[in-house]
DNA sequence: ATTGCTGAAAGG
Protein backbone atom coordinates (compact mmCIF):
# COMPACT_ATOMS: atom_id res chain seq x y z
CA UNK A 1 0.00 0.00 0.00
CA UNK A 2 2.71 2.60 -0.81
CA UNK A 3 0.80 4.56 -3.87
CA UNK A 4 -0.96 7.29 -1.18
CA UNK A 5 2.76 8.94 -0.71
CA UNK A 6 2.75 11.83 -0.35
CA UNK A 7 4.64 14.98 -1.91
CA UNK A 8 5.08 17.86 -0.40
CA UNK A 9 4.93 20.70 -2.00
CA UNK A 10 5.15 24.60 -1.60
CA UNK A 11 1.54 26.20 -1.28
CA UNK A 12 1.16 28.24 -4.14
CA UNK A 13 0.09 31.48 -4.04
CA UNK A 14 0.39 31.64 -7.92
CA UNK A 15 -0.53 34.29 -10.35
CA UNK A 16 -1.57 33.02 -13.60
CA UNK A 17 -0.19 31.68 -16.89
CA UNK A 18 -3.48 30.47 -16.76
CA UNK A 19 -4.02 31.03 -20.85
CA UNK A 20 -0.47 30.23 -22.00
CA UNK A 21 -0.39 27.21 -23.63
CA UNK A 22 0.85 26.42 -27.20
CA UNK A 23 4.12 27.11 -27.21
CA UNK A 24 6.75 25.78 -29.25
CA UNK A 25 10.28 24.86 -28.06
CA UNK A 26 13.41 26.16 -29.83
CA UNK A 27 15.57 23.10 -29.57
CA UNK A 28 18.74 25.32 -28.17
CA UNK A 29 21.32 22.89 -27.60
CA UNK A 30 24.42 23.61 -25.84
CA UNK A 31 26.59 21.73 -28.30
CA UNK A 32 29.92 23.24 -26.99
CA UNK A 33 33.22 21.25 -27.76
CA UNK A 34 34.92 20.55 -24.31
CA UNK A 35 37.83 22.27 -23.87
CA UNK A 36 41.31 20.14 -23.73
CA UNK A 37 42.78 20.97 -20.46
CA UNK A 38 46.21 19.94 -20.36
CA UNK A 39 48.12 19.39 -16.92
CA UNK A 40 46.43 20.24 -14.17
CA UNK A 41 48.31 22.14 -11.70
CA UNK A 42 47.93 20.65 -8.07
CA UNK A 43 46.29 17.18 -8.64
CA UNK A 44 48.80 14.93 -7.60
CA UNK A 45 48.11 11.32 -8.38
CA UNK A 46 49.61 8.47 -7.57
CA UNK A 47 51.66 6.68 -9.82
CA UNK A 48 50.45 5.21 -13.21
CA UNK A 49 52.32 1.61 -13.17
CA UNK A 50 49.29 0.24 -15.14
CA UNK A 51 48.38 -2.12 -17.90
CA UNK A 52 45.45 -0.76 -17.32
CA UNK A 53 43.49 -1.54 -20.41
CA UNK A 54 42.86 2.15 -21.17
CA UNK A 55 40.39 2.11 -23.93
CA UNK A 56 40.77 5.10 -26.41
CA UNK A 57 39.12 8.43 -25.18
CA UNK A 58 35.32 8.67 -25.68
CA UNK A 59 34.96 5.05 -26.29
CA UNK A 60 34.46 2.03 -24.41
CA UNK A 61 33.80 -1.73 -24.19
CA UNK A 62 29.74 -1.74 -25.28
CA UNK A 63 29.32 -4.93 -23.53
CA UNK A 64 30.34 -3.69 -20.41
CA UNK A 65 27.26 -2.01 -18.66
CA UNK A 66 28.35 1.92 -17.06
CA UNK A 67 27.42 2.83 -14.04
CA UNK A 68 24.80 4.50 -15.06
CA UNK A 69 23.20 1.37 -16.52
CA UNK A 70 24.32 -0.85 -13.90
CA UNK A 71 23.07 1.22 -11.13
CA UNK A 72 19.34 1.63 -13.53
CA UNK A 73 19.79 5.45 -13.41
CA UNK A 74 18.38 7.81 -15.45
CA UNK A 75 19.71 11.00 -13.90
CA UNK A 76 22.09 11.91 -11.00
CA UNK A 77 21.57 14.10 -7.64
CA UNK A 78 23.72 17.56 -7.41
CA UNK A 79 24.78 15.70 -4.63
CA UNK A 80 26.01 12.41 -5.91
CA UNK A 81 28.36 14.57 -8.08
CA UNK A 82 29.49 16.59 -4.84
CA UNK A 83 30.04 13.43 -3.31
CA UNK A 84 31.85 12.47 -5.48
CA UNK A 85 34.19 15.33 -5.41
CA UNK A 86 34.57 14.27 -1.72
CA UNK A 87 35.56 11.03 -2.21
CA UNK A 88 34.50 9.15 -5.70
CA UNK A 89 35.24 5.52 -4.49
CA UNK A 90 33.28 6.27 -1.41
CA UNK A 91 29.80 7.71 -3.71
CA UNK A 92 29.99 4.42 -5.56
CA UNK A 93 30.43 2.23 -2.49
CA UNK A 94 27.11 4.64 -1.41
CA UNK A 95 25.50 3.19 -4.66
CA UNK A 96 26.16 -0.34 -4.42
CA UNK A 97 25.69 -0.76 -0.77
CA UNK A 98 22.76 0.94 1.20
CA UNK A 99 25.13 2.99 3.58
CA UNK A 100 25.26 2.06 7.36
CA UNK A 101 25.58 5.30 9.33
CA UNK A 102 26.71 5.45 12.50
CA UNK A 103 24.26 6.66 14.95
CA UNK A 104 26.38 9.61 15.38
CA UNK A 105 26.44 10.55 11.84
CA UNK A 106 22.59 10.23 11.23
CA UNK A 107 21.73 12.52 14.25
CA UNK A 108 24.21 15.19 12.85
CA UNK A 109 22.48 14.88 9.41
CA UNK A 110 18.74 14.43 11.20
CA UNK A 111 19.52 18.12 13.09
CA UNK A 112 21.00 19.46 9.93
CA UNK A 113 17.72 18.37 7.64
CA UNK A 114 15.39 20.26 10.29
CA UNK A 115 17.17 23.10 10.44
CA UNK A 116 16.88 22.84 6.78
CA UNK A 117 13.31 22.61 7.36
CA UNK A 118 12.51 25.09 9.91
CA UNK A 119 13.86 27.84 7.26
CA UNK A 120 12.20 26.40 4.51
CA UNK A 121 8.71 26.71 6.68
CA UNK A 122 9.46 30.52 7.62
CA UNK A 123 8.86 31.39 3.55
CA UNK A 124 6.11 28.58 2.85
CA UNK A 125 3.50 26.39 4.29
CA UNK A 126 3.39 22.64 3.17
CA UNK A 127 0.64 21.15 1.30
CA UNK A 128 0.69 17.22 0.97
CA UNK A 129 0.14 15.96 -2.50
CA UNK A 130 -0.80 12.33 -3.40
CA UNK A 131 1.10 10.95 -6.35
CA UNK A 132 0.72 7.79 -8.39
CA UNK A 133 2.74 7.86 -11.38
CA UNK A 134 6.37 9.71 -11.65
CA UNK A 135 4.36 11.83 -13.99
CA UNK A 136 2.75 13.29 -11.24
CA UNK A 137 6.10 13.16 -8.82
CA UNK A 138 7.51 15.84 -11.52
CA UNK A 139 4.67 17.47 -11.85
CA UNK A 140 4.39 18.65 -8.10
CA UNK A 141 7.78 19.44 -8.62
CA UNK A 142 6.76 21.68 -11.81
CA UNK A 143 3.75 23.68 -9.54
CA UNK A 144 6.31 24.61 -7.00
CA UNK A 145 8.59 26.06 -9.74
CA UNK A 146 5.63 27.47 -11.29
CA UNK A 147 4.55 29.01 -8.10
CA UNK A 148 8.23 30.04 -6.99
CA UNK A 149 8.94 32.65 -9.75
CA UNK A 150 6.10 35.24 -9.24
CA UNK A 151 7.54 35.34 -5.52
CA UNK A 152 10.97 35.38 -6.42
CA UNK A 153 10.18 38.06 -8.83
CA UNK A 154 7.99 40.17 -5.98
CA UNK A 155 9.03 39.52 -2.26
CA UNK A 156 12.40 38.06 -2.98
CA UNK A 157 13.07 34.66 -0.85
CA UNK A 158 12.21 31.30 -2.24
CA UNK A 159 13.87 28.11 -0.66
CA UNK A 160 14.38 24.67 -1.91
CA UNK A 161 14.31 25.34 -5.66
CA UNK A 162 14.05 22.76 -8.02
CA UNK A 163 16.48 22.40 -10.84
CA UNK A 164 17.25 20.03 -13.40
CA UNK A 165 19.15 19.92 -16.73
CA UNK A 166 21.28 18.11 -19.06
CA UNK A 167 25.21 17.95 -18.29
CA UNK A 168 27.73 16.31 -19.94
CA UNK A 169 25.11 14.07 -21.47
CA UNK A 170 23.58 13.22 -18.16
CA UNK A 171 20.25 14.64 -16.44
CA UNK A 172 21.38 16.08 -13.11
CA UNK A 173 18.91 16.93 -10.55
CA UNK A 174 18.95 19.33 -7.42
CA UNK A 175 17.05 21.45 -5.23
CA UNK A 176 18.90 24.87 -4.63
CA UNK A 177 18.72 26.33 -1.18
CA UNK A 178 17.63 29.63 -1.35
CA UNK A 179 17.62 32.45 -3.96
CA UNK A 180 16.71 36.27 -3.18
CA UNK A 181 17.90 39.34 -4.82
CA UNK A 182 20.70 41.84 -3.34
CA UNK A 183 19.62 45.31 -1.94
CA UNK A 184 22.08 45.44 -5.45
CA UNK A 185 19.25 43.77 -7.34
CA UNK A 186 21.71 41.36 -7.76
CA UNK A 187 19.81 37.62 -8.35
CA UNK A 188 21.83 35.80 -5.32
CA UNK A 189 21.98 31.95 -4.15
CA UNK A 190 22.57 31.62 -0.59
CA UNK A 191 23.34 27.76 0.53
CA UNK A 192 23.27 26.64 3.95
CA UNK A 193 25.93 24.69 5.87
CA UNK A 194 25.22 23.48 9.43
CA UNK A 195 28.04 21.63 11.60
CA UNK A 196 28.70 20.03 14.26
CA UNK A 197 31.22 21.24 15.96
CA UNK A 198 32.05 24.91 16.20
CA UNK A 199 34.86 25.32 13.78
CA UNK A 200 35.72 26.56 10.25
CA UNK A 201 35.15 23.54 7.30
CA UNK A 202 38.58 22.52 5.97
CA UNK A 203 39.65 23.25 2.50
CA UNK A 204 38.28 19.83 1.28
CA UNK A 205 35.31 20.64 2.55
CA UNK A 206 34.77 24.47 0.96
CA UNK A 207 36.17 22.48 -2.16
CA UNK A 208 33.34 20.24 -2.16
CA UNK A 209 30.36 22.74 -1.29
CA UNK A 210 31.74 25.41 -3.81
CA UNK A 211 31.43 22.93 -6.28
CA UNK A 212 27.84 21.79 -5.21
CA UNK A 213 26.51 25.41 -5.56
CA UNK A 214 28.32 25.74 -8.73
CA UNK A 215 26.29 23.04 -10.45
CA UNK A 216 23.48 25.14 -9.16
CA UNK A 217 24.16 27.72 -10.68
CA UNK A 218 25.16 25.90 -14.14
CA UNK A 219 21.87 24.20 -14.18
CA UNK A 220 19.27 27.06 -13.04
CA UNK A 221 21.56 29.30 -15.94
CA UNK A 222 20.78 26.65 -18.18
CA UNK A 223 17.14 26.51 -17.08
CA UNK A 224 16.30 30.54 -17.65
CA UNK A 225 18.23 30.32 -20.69
CA UNK A 226 16.22 28.27 -22.48
CA UNK A 227 18.73 25.66 -22.60
CA UNK A 228 16.91 22.98 -20.76
CA UNK A 229 14.22 21.52 -23.27
CA UNK A 230 11.15 19.96 -22.17
CA UNK A 231 12.24 17.18 -25.24
CA UNK A 232 15.93 16.83 -23.03
CA UNK A 233 13.67 15.86 -20.04
CA UNK A 234 11.43 13.59 -21.63
CA UNK A 235 14.87 11.77 -23.13
CA UNK A 236 16.38 11.29 -20.43
CA UNK A 237 13.47 10.34 -17.89
CA UNK A 238 10.89 8.56 -20.35
CA UNK A 239 8.30 10.49 -19.03
CA UNK A 240 5.25 10.78 -20.82
CA UNK A 241 3.78 14.14 -21.78
CA UNK A 242 0.25 12.42 -22.90
CA UNK A 243 -0.25 11.35 -19.92
CA UNK A 244 -3.17 12.32 -17.70
CA UNK A 245 -2.40 14.17 -14.08
CA UNK A 246 -3.58 12.34 -10.71
CA UNK A 247 -6.60 13.69 -9.16
CA UNK A 248 -4.79 15.36 -6.33
CA UNK A 249 -2.12 17.39 -8.72
CA UNK A 250 -4.57 17.93 -11.16
CA UNK A 251 -5.98 19.44 -7.91
CA UNK A 252 -3.70 21.63 -7.00
CA UNK A 253 -2.88 22.86 -10.17
CA UNK A 254 -6.06 24.10 -10.94
CA UNK A 255 -6.20 25.84 -7.87
CA UNK A 256 -2.96 27.44 -8.52
CA UNK A 257 -4.69 28.57 -11.19
CA UNK A 258 -3.17 26.62 -14.21
CA UNK A 259 -5.27 25.08 -16.47
CA UNK A 260 -3.08 21.97 -17.69
CA UNK A 261 -4.50 18.54 -18.59
CA UNK A 262 -1.29 16.56 -19.27
CA UNK A 263 1.46 16.52 -18.30
CA UNK A 264 3.30 17.96 -21.08
CA UNK A 265 1.01 20.90 -20.81
CA UNK A 266 2.44 21.48 -17.49
CA UNK A 267 5.70 21.18 -18.78
CA UNK A 268 5.92 23.70 -21.33
CA UNK A 269 3.94 25.97 -18.51
CA UNK A 270 7.31 25.76 -16.81
CA UNK A 271 9.11 25.97 -19.84
CA UNK A 272 7.67 29.21 -20.92
CA UNK A 273 7.60 30.39 -17.01
CA UNK A 274 11.07 30.06 -16.88
CA UNK A 275 11.88 31.75 -20.53
CA UNK A 276 9.87 34.22 -19.95
CA UNK A 277 9.94 35.71 -16.81
CA UNK A 278 13.04 38.13 -16.93
CA UNK A 279 14.93 35.82 -14.68
CA UNK A 280 18.92 36.76 -14.75
CA UNK A 281 21.55 34.03 -14.13
CA UNK A 282 23.13 34.02 -11.03
CA UNK A 283 25.24 36.44 -10.04
CA UNK A 284 26.10 35.81 -6.45
CA UNK A 285 27.10 31.77 -5.29
CA UNK A 286 27.46 32.09 -1.35
CA UNK A 287 27.55 29.28 1.22
CA UNK A 288 27.35 30.17 4.75
CA UNK A 289 28.22 27.78 7.88
CA UNK A 290 26.54 27.79 11.60
CA UNK A 291 26.58 25.61 14.31
CA UNK A 292 24.16 23.24 14.91
CA UNK A 293 23.78 23.97 18.84
CA UNK A 294 23.76 27.94 19.00
CA UNK A 295 23.34 28.92 15.22
CA UNK A 296 26.42 30.84 15.28
CA UNK A 297 27.84 32.06 11.79
CA UNK A 298 31.34 30.11 11.76
CA UNK A 299 32.40 30.88 7.81
CA UNK A 300 31.10 32.76 5.19
CA UNK A 301 32.20 31.60 1.91
CA UNK A 302 31.48 33.68 -1.12
CA UNK A 303 31.99 31.46 -4.29
CA UNK A 304 34.04 32.85 -7.21
CA UNK A 305 31.95 30.52 -10.55
CA UNK A 306 34.57 29.36 -12.76
CA UNK A 307 33.12 28.34 -15.84
CA UNK A 308 35.96 26.32 -17.41
CA UNK A 309 36.66 24.43 -14.10
CA UNK A 310 33.18 23.57 -13.19
CA UNK A 311 32.89 22.24 -16.66
CA UNK A 312 36.45 20.16 -16.71
CA UNK A 313 35.02 18.56 -13.28
CA UNK A 314 31.89 17.74 -14.18
CA UNK A 315 33.30 16.68 -17.44
CA UNK A 316 35.82 13.82 -15.50
CA UNK A 317 33.47 12.55 -13.07
CA UNK A 318 30.78 12.11 -15.59
CA UNK A 319 33.41 10.14 -17.53
CA UNK A 320 32.97 7.58 -14.58
CA UNK A 321 29.27 7.39 -15.01
CA UNK A 322 29.53 7.11 -18.44
CA UNK A 323 31.99 3.85 -18.22
CA UNK A 324 34.79 5.50 -19.58
CA UNK A 325 37.28 5.34 -16.42
CA UNK A 326 37.52 3.65 -13.75
CA UNK A 327 36.38 5.23 -9.95
CA UNK A 328 39.21 6.53 -8.23
CA UNK A 329 39.37 7.15 -3.89
CA UNK A 330 41.08 10.11 -2.44
CA UNK A 331 45.07 11.29 -3.10
CA UNK A 332 47.36 10.54 -0.35
CA UNK A 333 47.30 13.86 1.36
CA UNK A 334 43.29 13.39 1.37
CA UNK A 335 43.38 9.91 3.50
CA UNK A 336 41.98 11.12 6.50
CA UNK A 337 39.08 11.46 4.87
CA UNK A 338 39.16 7.46 5.30
CA UNK A 339 38.51 7.69 8.90
CA UNK A 340 35.40 8.67 8.90
CA UNK A 341 34.11 6.68 5.88
CA UNK A 342 31.93 4.03 6.11
CA UNK A 343 33.29 1.70 3.74
CA UNK A 344 37.28 2.03 4.91
CA UNK A 345 37.62 -1.32 5.61
CA UNK A 346 36.46 -3.18 2.35
CA UNK A 347 37.94 -0.40 0.33
CA UNK A 348 39.66 -1.81 -2.90
CA UNK A 349 40.98 1.56 -3.53
CA UNK A 350 42.74 1.79 -0.01
CA UNK A 351 44.27 -1.95 -0.69
CA UNK A 352 45.93 -1.45 -3.68
CA UNK A 353 47.16 1.76 -2.00
CA UNK A 354 45.35 3.94 -5.06
CA UNK A 355 46.42 2.53 -8.05
CA UNK A 356 44.89 -0.28 -9.64
CA UNK A 357 41.41 -0.05 -11.26
CA UNK A 358 39.48 -1.64 -8.16
CA UNK A 359 39.23 -4.66 -10.21
CA UNK A 360 41.11 -6.55 -13.14
CA UNK A 361 38.30 -7.68 -15.15
CA UNK A 362 34.71 -6.83 -13.93
CA UNK A 363 34.38 -10.81 -14.79
CA UNK A 364 33.83 -11.79 -18.43
CA UNK A 365 30.50 -11.01 -19.63
CA UNK A 366 28.09 -14.05 -19.88
CA UNK A 367 27.23 -13.81 -22.75
CA UNK A 368 24.14 -16.39 -24.05
C1' DA B 1 7.37 -10.51 -20.11
C1' DT B 2 12.19 -8.46 -23.93
C1' DT B 3 8.77 -6.66 -17.28
C1' DG B 4 9.29 -2.16 -12.98
C1' DC B 5 11.94 2.08 -10.78
C1' DT B 6 14.24 7.43 -7.90
C1' DG B 7 11.57 13.51 -3.10
C1' DA B 8 17.30 15.63 -2.82
C1' DA B 9 19.94 16.81 0.75
C1' DA B 10 21.23 16.07 5.28
C1' DG B 11 27.61 16.41 7.17
C1' DG B 12 32.58 14.93 7.17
Amino acid sequence: MEDTGGKEMASAEASGFSDLSDSEFLDLEDTQESSPSLGKPGSSEFPKSDKCINLPKGKRDLDVPSPLERFNLKYLYVTDLSTQNWCEQQMVYGKEIPDFLTPEKEAVLNTGASIHLARELEVHDLVTVSVVTKEDAWAVKFLNILSMIPTLQSEGCIREFPVFGEVEGVLLVGVIDELHYTDKGELELAELKTRRRPMTPLKAQKRKDCFQVSLYKYIFDAMVQGKVTPASLIHHTKLCPEKPLGPSVLRHAQQGGFSVKSFGDLMELVFLSLTLSDLPVIDILKIEYIHQETAAVLDTEVVTFEEKEVKSKMQHYMAYWMGQREPQGVDVEDAWKCRTCSYADICEWRKCGGQCSSTLEPQAKRTR
